[in-house]
RNA sequence: GCCCCCAUCGUCUAGAGGCCUAGGACGCCACCCUUUCAAGGUGGAGAUCAGGGGUUCGAAUCCCCUUGGGGGCACCA
């Protein structure tokens, strides 16, 4: 983390929209959610206004723009034309015997019978108008607006709507993996006209906090993935039919429904402290056994229970887990079996202190939620016949499951914070810019299917299936996200990246590395020279700070070229000056200052180049810059001058003290 | 330990039995362009498709085994 505090521009506004840039449907919507790039901890809590830029409070909502779907829209559905089916009768059923010839799912085959020949985009020509296609209905979209009164999802021919969601928990930062997620399920929705639902989970109030929650939905925000129902900001109000979109709110739906399992004897009070279980654990490990609940509490007697209650013993609830094997069909890993036994016996369902566990909130809300599809991180995987043997007890359809793959560190396991930058924020503060982030993210474990790469959000979109995602781990690979994202910064439009280098530029002078904050008029001339060379916005520093220092260190040995002597160079500045001093004010343009000097070198019988670098060091005090006649106009005849005096100063002091040459 | 998942250049990937002598991209190397650095262009190195068995006239692709890797197994999410 430290090694980017000097990169952190520090206030909000690194993502300010403008336009769009030329062939960016990224920034279709219009005002994309702005960043403030502190770091977590600095974060204030979720009341008071973070913002200083004075930009209307509309903002904060995190509602996104109105979509234009076609209620009647014949949607493209991944499981091919049958789309609708409820969920729940694929995976029940499909029989253990019934897998198919390749191990996805048979709705997968279908899907590719029902475009047999022709591109796979066959279907996204049936995309509903607006909703997932470049341009056309979005472009005009305003920024994020209130509630859409009378929101009501899109339907599939057969009734199913397309819901997916994100649920992160504010335990930490936005995790780039999170950040996956959440596009994967914004993409899916997006290319199936469906709802992107936004869900926090915060029963964990151990570690939890509002900071956290503001980075994640701030981070989400700036990268455009908008979520059509969610939570509201302080004092706002949700965003959805199913709603509050934050478990904390909803522990009256967890309680009266453990309450029912509890009834229905499909769970039970457990007893049993966090020492004993603890003890248990050991025990069975020492073993060599699985870690596994006993069952102890499982048939205890209203005595027993009395008898512990005395104790002043709070029970927590466990959820019987009913012995058999559970099936199911992943949408990219195809059919899984796995046997209740090895679940590790009841599950825990809420704890002693009446709080409701991760995995039985999550099948309640998402049920509550009407989530069609459940799409996750691997990681999830084993714990699904969990949720599914829940979604039955609570006489619910089962959603479908698609697990992605993991993003791993470089050594092959998942993805951590010890060993890669997992922070979303530290991204930003870097200067990535949300196009290539999301470009590369939507990369890393899926592909179009073709050799195209370089896509806006909306592209991408198109062109989503989860037929195309990768069925291993991917490793991140900074070096291609850098790439990526010069390949957007070079195409965004020049008041465009002098918006989202404004704050990065003003870091520098936060930092003292720059004497004063350049105006804009100052910044749009040196675009050209930049724009080119910046893998990420943060390294605008090390490309412009000479022109808005007043003070310059030279390091006398890089004055020096390599093939030059100090003689030499002294000559040569010596008479470099001259001959721009020479050119007037008004012709102080590139080809007025390159024509003289070239003249200059070959009168001499200097190599251009040589000469060049020593006049670049002697005005920059750098060995790689800009083009040198742009940067010699950027800084302006006087300086140019000022500081070749203060050069040959430099080298001239030197001469007795056996400087190279 | 038990369960589950996965396996194509260093990395991200294309690949759906013959279009594969395995394609693209990042990175790397060389050359071109060039005042440096970039960007761009051209070319190159780089994968016996983890290994072994099958099935088939034919396998990177289908099946089995092995190996390797990963994930999960909480009163965390």
């Amino acid at each position: 983390m430290a090694a980017h505090v000097g990169h952190r521009p520090g206030l909000g506004g690194v993502g300010r929209g403008g336009g769009p840039p030329p062939g960016c449907d990224l920034a279709a919507g219009r005002g994309p959610p702005r960043r403030d790039a502190r770091a977590p901890r600095d974060l204030p809590p979720r009341q008071s206004d973070r913002r200083r830029d004075g930009a209307p409070p509309a903002r904060r909502n995190p509602a996104r723009p109105g979509r234009s779907w076609q209620p009647g829209d014949d949607l493209p559905d991944h499981r091919g034309g049958r789309g609708g089916r409820r969920p729940a009768l694929v995976s029940r059923g499909t029989r253990p015997d019934a897998r198919s010839r390749d191990q996805r799912p048979g709705a997968v085959r279908v899907a590719r019978l029902a475009h047999p020949r022709g591109s796979p985009r066959a279907g996204d020509a049936r995309a509903p108008a607006g909703g997932s296609h470049p341009g056309a209905a979005r472009r005009g979209r305003p920024g994020p607006l209130p509630p859409r009164p009378g929101h009501r999802a899109p339907v599939t021919s057969e009734g199913a709507a397309v819901r997916v969601r994100i649920a992160p928990s504010p335990t930490g930062p936005l995790h780039i993996g999170t950040a996956r997620t959440a596009l994967f399920n914004y993409l899916f929705a997006r290319h199936s006209g469906g709802t992107f639902v936004l869900r926090l989970e915060d029963t964990d109030v151990e570690r939890s906090t509002a900071a956290f929650e503001q980075d994640i939905l701030d981070g989400l925000r700036w990268l455009g993935l908008g979520w059509d129902e969610g939570p509201g900001l302080a004092g706002e109000p949700d965003h959805g039919p199913y709603g509050p979109y934050r478990q904390m709110e909803r522990l009256a739906r967890y309680k009266a429904i453990s309450d029912r399992l509890l009834a229905a004897d499909q769970a039970y009070y457990c007893y049993c402290t966090a020492a004993e279980l603890d003890a248990e654990r050991k025990r069975l490990e020492a073993a060599h056994l699985p870690p596994r609940y006993s069952g102890r509490c499982a048939h205890l007697t209203a005595a027993e229970r009395a008898a512990f209650e005395a104790e002043g013993r709070r029970p927590a609830i466990r959820f019987r887990i009913q012995p058999g094997i559970v099936a199911f069909d992943d949408l990219v890993r195809g059919h899984v079996e796995i046997d209740a036994s090895a679940l590790g016996g009841d599950l825990a369902i809420v704890r002693a202190d009446g709080t409701p566990l991760y995995h039985f909130c999550v099948v309640v809300d998402d049920a509550a939620m009407k989530i069609s599809h459940v799409i996750r991180g691997e990681d999830h995987l084993s714990n699904t016949p969990k949720h599914i043997l829940l979604f039955r007890a609570l006489g619910e359809a089962e959603p479908l499951f698609a697990h992605l793959p993991l993003i791993l560190n470089p050594d092959r396991t998942k993805m951590s914070k010890r060993k890669s930058q997992t922070a979303v924020d530290d991204y930003i503060n870097e200067g990535f810019i949300r196009e290539g982030l999301l470009n590369y993210l939507a990369l890393l474990g899926w592909s179009t299917g073709s050799e195209e790469e370089i896509l806006g959000l909306d592209e991408i979109a198109a062109r989503f299936s989860l037929e195309h995602v990768q069925k291993g781990g991917a490793v991140f690979d900074r070096e291609r996200l850098e790439w990526l994202n010069g390949q957007w910064i070079r195409r965004l439009a020049p008041v465009e990246l002098i918006d989202r280098l404004r704050p990065f530029v003003q870091a520098e002078a936060t930092a003292g590395r720059i004497d004063r904050m350049p105006a804009d008029a100052e910044l749009l001339p040196l675009v050209p020279l930049v724009q080119e060379r910046l893998p990420v916005l943060g390294a605008i520093g090390d490309l412009v700070d000479f022109l808005f220092a007043d003070r310059l260190d030279v390091d006398r040995a890089l004055l020096v070229p390599k093939r030059w002597d100090r003689p030499t160079t002294l000559a040569g500045l010596i008479a470099a000056r001259t001959a721009i001093a020479r050119v007037g004010a008004t012709a102080f343009e590139p080809e007025g200052l390159e024509e003289p000097l070239r003249a200059l070198a070959e009168e001499h019988g200097w190599k251009a180049g040589d000469l060049f670098m020593a006049i670049r060091v002697a005005v920059t005090g750098r060995t790689a810059t800009p083009p040198l006649f742009q940067t010699l106009v950027a800084l302006g005849r006087e300086r140019v001058l000022a500081r070749l005096d203060s050069a040959i100063g430099l080298l001239t002091d030197a001469a007795g003290e056996g400087g190279k040459g």
